[in-house]
Order: structure tokens, then C-alpha cells, then sequence
DNA sequence: GGCTTGCTTGGAGTGCACTCCAAGGTTCTA
DNA sequence: TAGAACCTTGGAGTGCACTCCAAGCAAGCC
């Protein structure tokens, strides 16, 4: 799976849409203008373990990381927007085989766009069902919770 | 772990304010007046497998289930409504030990009101967390499908 | 009675998403 | 220049929640 150095995000088409892929307000403060950023760096602005960042590398998660003249790893600011995005698409419950999927389709190039977006909407609507089945729940708990408030421990009205 | 024959539900103090469990409009059809239920009726009606039903019980997450005179499983209703509700707490992400830990609260009898309610409490904190995240990838993910939108398949206006 | 389908058990296997290990090379600080 | 702290790899291990298996009874129907 030979990549050429296509770059990672949607930034990908000359002067589309410049697309800063889930920044905003930075997560941690990302450190100065810095761009080349250890393993152990990563990992403390990720929240994720320098193993799991070797593991996203080795199955495909990732766009092909630098490396120092020596072969150690170095990430630079668009690594961690990258995984910044990945980070959320964790949180939409999406199965890591359909991240590496993404992380493929990225790598294909612009032509995969519609794939893409399709991917999304899919999980978009994923996520507003979960969200309808955690609101679900909620109807229950709060049932219970007020059964549980209504009648104290050892309840003494028969 | 011997337990006395108290009964599943909270319903166990006298006269107290009655909890159906989950109950409403019932889920599937439950099968007439019935209340004797092979496992794989209850494998129909719930949706788990017979493979699961029977894991749940090995684990300590059903209440004892009645035998045929032969030693076959025989679900009741409130057997039934039990599982319903195991499977709304499965929907909440609860992991299976935290509702295995419920189950034995209940077996434990009324005093246990208290700690049910602090589980369910936290769980119902947890529940409001994941719908806030959800909520904040669907954020991302509109983002992103907007761009893919905006610039569908190999854009021509460079 | 014979046949098919269903149920029983303990224990082993599966898939996912990490998580860790050993053995060795690299980088930084004093 | 020594030592500590960090990095590398392939492969093995972990924890969770099921999922399945083999061998043998049980139930329902003609």
C-alpha cells in the first residue's frame, strides 16, 4: 500500500474550502509553534498511549508519520489534527475498521469526496439513533431512580 | 450464593409504590396470558440468543430461573420484564459486571434501595456525558459533510 | 416407535480494541 | 562520557461480551 505524499486532510484540492478538520478552540494547548512532536509528546496531547499510536500507524489509522534521520517518529501539527478528528470519530461509536476505511478513502485522493460524505452521513445517523436510545434510557433511569428516591431503604408504610 | 426466593423487581416491599420495570407499551407482542417461556421464546421475544440467556444466568445477572420437572429453563413474565430491563441498562453502556452488581443488589432485598439509586444515579451521569460527546461529533461530522458537499468529486474550479 | 427439533452442560473460541513485552538502539542531561 | 530516559520492532497477551461446540437428554408429531 504505497502512498504518495497525498496530505491528510480535506485540504486536499488547491483552493477548495480550506478545511481545518475539528479545530476551533485547540483541545490542550497544542505548544508553541512547534512541528515536530515525539511519540511520548503525542500521546500526553492525544490522551492516547505512545502502543496506540504505533497501533493506529501499523493498521493504516495514520497518513504515514515522519521519522527522524534515525527512524524515531515525528508527528507534526497536521498528525494531530488528524487525530484530533480521529478522537471524535471514536466517540461516534465507529468501529476502528471504518476509521482505517476513512483514513483509505483520504489517501485515495479527492475522488473519493462522495465516499466519504457518505461514510459521514451513515455515521451521522448512527449517532442521532444512539442518541435517541441514551435518551430512551433516560425515561427509564429517571423512573427508577424516582421509585428508589419515593420509597427509602427499609420502607416503614408497609 | 443461595438465594432466597424474593422477587426480581423492586416491587418486593408490601404496598409500596408499584414498578412495572420498563414496562408501557410492551416492546414485542408478549404471547397471550401466558407465563411459561421456553428459552428460545424468550430468545424470540428479547432478542438476545439462547447462548446469552443462558450466559446471563451463569453469571449472576438473572434471578434464578424456574425449572421444567426435566430441569428445562421456564421463563415468567416477570422474567420477561426483567430482561427488558437489563436491556435498557445494557443501552446505557453499563458494562455487564456494573449490572451483574444490580442484580445481586437486588437479590440483597429493600435495603439496598440506596446503593440502586447511587448506581443508577451515576449511571444516568454517565448517560448525559455521552449524549453531550454525541452530540459534539455530530457537530464535527455536519462540518465535514457540508465540505464534502460544498465540494463534491474531483471539483473543476481548482 | 421413530424422527426431528429443542434443550442441557462446561469449557473453549471469537472479534474488537487495545496493551504489553523483550531486546536493543537513541537522545538528553550532568 | 556515563547514565537515565526515551524510542524502535514484531508478536504475544488482555479484558470484554458474547458465541459456539460436543455429547447427550427431552418434547412434540405421525
Amino acid at each position: 500500500m504505497e502512498s504518495t505524499p497525498v496530505p491528510v486532510l480535506e485540504t486536499t484540492s488547491p483552493a477548495a474550502p480550506v478545511d481545518v478538520c475539528a479545530s476551533g478552540p485547540r483541545p490542550h494547548p497544542r505548544p508553541e509553534g512547534q512541528d515536530r512532536y515525539t511519540i511520548s509528546e503525542v500521546a500526553e496531547y492525544t490522551g492516547l498511549t505512545a502502543h496506540t499510536l504505533r497501533w493506529y500507524e501499523r493498521i493504516g489509522l495514520m497518513p504515514h508519520v515522519d521519522r527522524s534521520h534515525t527512524g524515531q517518529r515525528r508527528f507534526t501539527n497536521r498528525d494531530l489534527d488528524w487525530l484530533t478528528f480521529v478522537g471524535k470519530l471514536r466517540l461516534t461509536g465507529m468501529s476502528v475498521a471504518d476509521m482505517v476505511r476513512y483514513a483509505e478513502l483520504v489517501r485515495e485522493g479527492d475522488h473519493t469526496f462522495e465516499e466519504r460524505r457518505q461514510l459521514l452521513e451513515s455515521t451521522r445517523r448512527d449517532v442521532l439513533t444512539r442518541i435517541a436510545e441514551l435518551q430512551g434510557t433516560l425515561a427509564v433511569l429517571d423512573y427508577k431512580i424516582e421509585f428508589y428516591a419515593g420509597a427509602p431503604a427499609a420502607p416503614e408504610r408497609s
